[in-house]
DNA sequence: TTGATAATGAAAATGGTTATCATTATCAGT
DNA sequence: ACTGATAATGATAACCATTTTCATTATCAA
């Protein structure tokens, strides 16, 4: 389902070239699942591939981005944070962030119920203000266990 | 039911001094209603208020966040925005934001339903994962009828 | 294999936000 | 009203995430 060929495809379809840092980021996220920083995917990566620059990080996330691969997620905390969008819907799902310590918590409940909403007041809102609707997000904040 | 009486109340509450800084953005805010960052609130204010310095601005809007009095918006243009919080529900509303040129639109369309499901979720998130939950933040992300 | 050109990485620049610190203004207690 | 403890201010510098620049390298269609 997910994969290096996968992504190949998707890239040369949009005449990107294929490359060592972005198959690597890629990787990374897939195995990751969620919510990493541009500096974070740098450290991380740097021990496998030391050549690797922070720069290429940076648009290799804005270019996932645009293709519409990933999901950017601002938590807040001043830095953007990265993952990976599921081809479908069935790992879509929203965040509970802590507003102290920055950590995210993907969830799922409700899901059925709110994306039906979603849907609804998304085609109302394209309507009314003449938006072309690309993504949502569903976001509480509050205190973790932890920090409350 | 908004003005100098009520904040200046809430702030001695809190043990913060009311001083000519904090009514001149208090004031600029409740005249602009909504989505002033940080600079564009300086720009405003230095022609009335010559003195005023930048570092204010953010020390003042960071205060009043935590006063809970204002709601920080970060529509993903690197600067955070801020509008003053209403007293009750009633100027409660989402936002639909312009990923190309950072146009932040207010709507209230679908509030109700909305509120139910949030409060619906709220509680269950709340109780599931240990949350304190403060707010929550829903976000319909798309190309404005300039942008498309 | 090759050439056009997209992608890379190091370094510097940018821009929003925060820390430092000496000075000023507020306000509780008198 | 006065006054002193101290909160708030503002200029400057520091900070940190992200972008730009530009010379070099790697990809891939032909």
């Amino acid at each position: 389902m997910h994969g290096r060929g996968q992504w190949r495809h998707q890239f040369r379809d949009n005449a990107c070239r294929w490359t060592a840092p972005r198959e690597s980021i890629l990787d990374l996220l897939s195995r990751a699942r969620g919510h990493l920083s541009a500096k974070e995917i740098y450290a991380a990566l740097t021990s496998t591939f030391p050549g690797l620059g922070l720069t290429t990080v940076y648009r290799t996330l804005e270019l996932l981005n645009r293709l519409g691969m990933v999901r950017k997620v601002t938590a807040g905390d001043g830095q953007g944070r990265y993952e990976l969008k599921g081809p479908g819907p069935e790992d879509h799902h929203h965040h509970l962030i802590c507003t102290r310590c920055g950590r995210i918590i993907d969830y799922q409940d409700f899901l059925q119920e709110e994306l039906e909403l979603v849907k609804k007041t998304e085609e109302a809102l394209a309507k009314k203000y003449n938006f072309a609707i690309q993504d949502h997000n569903i976001e509480f904040l509050g205190l973790c266990e932890k920090c409350r």
